[in-house]
RNA sequence: GCUCCGGUGGUGUAGUCCGGUUAAGCAUAGCGGCCUCUCGAGCCGUUGAUCCCGGGUUCAAAUCCCGGCCGGAGCACCA
């Protein structure tokens, strides 16, 4: 079994990448075969080196790992050969068309004269499409069925002219092969068996098989499976492009985007990414699955790894009478791995966060965790509580801070609501945490005792990963 | 508009090709309990689907056939 991930180098990669990539990878690993990475670079104007990059660091970071990595426009030569061969078949022609005619005469199923050019004379208009014509004065097309339901059967461009220089290849080629003729060929010629592609391409399926067919190649079973998209956190350079060049967002890496550069940065982690990928199964049907399930999944690899640490938002100053003398306290950094230690500096003052406040009222008793018992006296600006003792009783349980510092934490919540960029889509907390933090590297994950699991972005200032 | 593809508990899916010991498995969410200090994590338990609707074939259908409804995709000199 061999299967093949071919992505085009315009852009980031995303979540959807990695749904195709992993998906076939996972068959090659099953049945012992291999995985072919193939830039499907045949359109100079859209691809760009940044994005070969992009893509290979991406992958990497999934660690997918193809058995090959080749590039579409490698095969130039190759390709032109089996254009030859199509012609000299009877199979393609020049068409020297207006676009706008073309298009009318697709849509109403009719041939222009183009198509009854015989055949050497089809060869001496293609050598000119190499020298002599012009972008959108000639282009190839395939001697499909003009008449077919399937109007991608009705004689599909094959080869059109593009002048542009081309990330790889410089100015070497202007007669560029579009999608519909490399990938059958390629997939054919690569010994590709099981050819995986998003559904949107079904449609292509009959001219996929027609062009292997008149070109007498092998023929890979093509088989499709939906596209991945979370609600409201749309994939498509369309909506995301503008939002980026418009600043609403920092940036591809942005904490509220489906990136693959993005995830990582949120802390999610690349096992956890395949795993809910195959969660998702091989399926057609459309639908988009919540991001709390990959949060989930990523929370169940996180929870034994993540050290356990104290952070209030919007603090509020306790200041605690009667305390028993204690100059620190050690605490343990998770509640059953062994995640070292950590001691943390008292006097009688430390913070708890407003929003616990707001659920308490003079004379309630209170658990400090890890630490003792309180009861509030008095709230004006400050607290100030009463020591009660040390024994775990039924009360409620918050988190404290001593001697914090303070930091940031970037929340990201749904990037489009309705259809439309919600502008309240990254919210940012402040409050205090533990001075530990300042000891942690970039990329470092914790967990925010009853607020949630973060990752060190910089410092003191953190991602939520989720809760 | 035309063509194609889908439709299983709140959500995501398994099962559909080769119709029968599963009148539907798993996960997630929900709910409840536990916890050697997180009632926002963890652990345990539990509620949820007559498998889009109608008809047909059959001893037997989520699984096959027909019709309908709903959703998505394609109709580029993009991939």
């Amino acid at each position: 079994m061999i299967t093949r991930f071919p992505p085009e180098p315009n852009g980031y990669p995303h979540i959807g990448h990695a749904k195709a990539a992993i998906i076939n990878e996972e068959y090659a690993k099953m049945y012992k075969g291999k995985l072919i990475l193939r830039f499907d670079d045949t359109n100079p104007l859209k691809e760009r080196i940044e994005y070969y990059d992009a893509i290979l660091s991406g992958l990497n970071w999934l660690e997918v790992k193809p058995d090959l990595i080749k590039n579409t426009s490698d095969d130039m030569k190759m390709l032109y050969d089996y254009a030859k061969i199509l012609i000299k078949n009877d199979g393609a022609y020049v068409c020297k068309c207006k676009q706008e005619e073309i298009k009318e005469n697709r849509r109403l199923g009719i041939a222009c004269k183009c198509r009854g050019r015989d055949i050497d004379r089809t060869m001496i208009e293609w050598d000119k499409m190499f020298n002599e014509y012009k972008e959108n004065q000639a282009i190839l097309r395939f001697k499909g069925d003009l008449s077919s339901d399937n109007t991608t059967m009705r004689d599909p461009t094959l080869f059109r002219i593009i002048d542009a220089e081309h990330p790889k290849q410089g100015k070497r080629y202007r007669v560029w092969p579009t999608y519909d003729f490399a990938a059958p060929i390629e997939d054919s010629i690569d010994n590709v068996t099981h050819a995986m592609r998003s559904k949107e391409y079904e449609l292509r399926n009959d001219l996929y098989y027609a062009i292997l067919d008149r070109l007498g190649l092998r023929k890979p079973l093509v088989i499709e499976f939906s596209r991945l998209e979370f609600d409201g956190m749309p994939v498509s350079k369309r909506m995301l492009k503008p939002l980026i060049e418009a600043k609403k967002v920092q940036g591809w890496d942005d904490p509220r985007l489906p990136t693959l550069l993005a995830l990582k940065r949120r802390g999610i982690l690349p096992s956890s990414i395949r795993e809910f990928v195959l969660s998702l199964g091989f399926t057609k049907a459309d639908t988009k699955p919540p991001f709390t399930k990959l949060e989930a999944i990523n929370r169940k690899i996180l929870d034994p790894i993540s050290i356990r640490l104290f952070f209030v938002k919007d603090p509020i100053k306790m200041k605690i009478d009667d305390m028993p003398s204690m100059i620190s306290i050690r605490l343990k950094n998770h509640p059953d791995k062994d995640l070292g230690y950590r001691e943390i500096k008292l006097d009688n003052e430390l913070y708890i966060s407003s929003d616990d406040l707001c659920n308490l009222k003079i004379g309630d008793e209170i658990r400090l965790l890890e630490l003792f018992n309180v009861k509030i006296d008095s709230i004006d600006g400050i607290i100030h509580a009463k020591y009660t003792g040390n024994e775990l009783k039924q009360i409620p349980r918050i988190q404290w801070v001593s001697k914090g510092v303070e930091i940031n934490v970037l929340v990201a919540k749904q990037l489009y609501l309705d259809n439309k960029f919600n502008e309240n889509s990254l919210e940012v907390i402040k409050g205090y945490a533990e001075e530990y933090v300042d000891r942690l590297e970039n990329g470092s994950r914790v967990q925010f005792v009853r607020f949630g699991f973060c990752i060190l972005d910089e410092a003191r200032k953190f991602i939520l990963t989720h809760k």
